[in-house]
DNA sequence: TACACGAAGTTCAAATTCGAACAATCTTGA
DNA sequence: TCAAGATTGTTCGAATTTGAACTTCGTGTA
């Protein structure tokens, strides 16, 4: 190994503000959707992405699109199936498979909390922000994706 | 309620995009700080925040500056005073406070796991963006930070 | 067809997180 | 001095996360 190639203290405030932000968005997004809606931020998503998806998606790229292991997805799903949120059924071309479906009752669930979630996350993370300040913001992240991305399986392909 | 002022594609996509980097790079961090230090990030925080504070710092403080609640600021705390790394004792001006402090053991596994995870968190957060793009991910993140701590109990007041 | 290999989901134990409740202590104001 | 209220740190139970082991099934090859 050379020599260490330490970060400078702009570099460092900078990681450990883009950390805490993360860690105060999330926490007041959990907090707002659970009183708001009963959901926690994992189970937001996976209706949320079941319904971007036309309402089903295989517990593979469930798991793939969100931000947790197989084994918690599992383990969600099974609570949001419990809350009668979600059901699953086999997958006809595949029985491995499993296809997670957004209830009736879910999709309802979804809309009830969706404008409140998006009036949230435009406060914390959209105001405040001027326009070239979120401008910035997008290109960082975006390019952030891009470099974590690659070589990653990553989000989507499309 | 007025309308509900739905996200934009592109804010959709920042946001996401921001969440999903948070991800995959805590994730990262993590795994190569219990690979090389046997240490969790929440832990390696801890010892970084110490060591930042010449040595010592009373509970509070450091779950103020840190991630975590105060119980599990308790948990981490008495996980590094198992492994030797930090210890407790009461603080003399306050006879409900307690100060943390690091250990000589402590230092040393900070300071062997410091290069590496400096090496990691500039590869995956510095490196692949130019400096236009870090620049812009940089303000960003500052304004979003300003934003969230208005009115917040925030990680520092100097 | 039969076999080996990989992939899909679930289940399990262990670790971690959080909030609420608690005991101890400080602080303030009369 | 003394009581009321706020702070400090720990402990407890419940919920969640993760990786590993496991079962079931698809795929490719002879």
């Amino acid at each position: 190994m050379g020599d260490p190639r330490w970060l400078t203290e702009r570099e460092l405030k900078t990681w450990q503000g883009f950390l805490m932000a993360g860690t105060l968005l999330t926490r007041k997004v959990e907090q707002q959707l659970r009183d708001d809606a009963g959901l926690s931020h994992p189970q937001y998503e996976v209706l949320a992405r079941l319904s971007a998806a036309d309402g089903e998606l295989r517990m593979t790229e469930l798991a793939g699109a969100a931000l947790t292991s197989k084994s918690g997805l599992s383990y969600q799903v099974a609570q949001l199936e419990k809350a009668g949120l979600v059901g699953r059924r086999s997958c006809p071309s595949d029985d491995r498979g499993v296809i997670a479906y957004l209830t009736d009752e879910g999709q309802a669930r979804l809309r009830a909390a969706a404008a409140g979630h998006a009036e949230l996350v435009r406060t914390l993370f959209v105001d405040g922000l001027n326009p070239e300040q979120f401008t910035a913001l997008a290109d960082g992240v975006d390019a952030l994706c891009g470099h974590l991305c690659t070589g990653e399986p990553c989000v989507e392909a499309g």
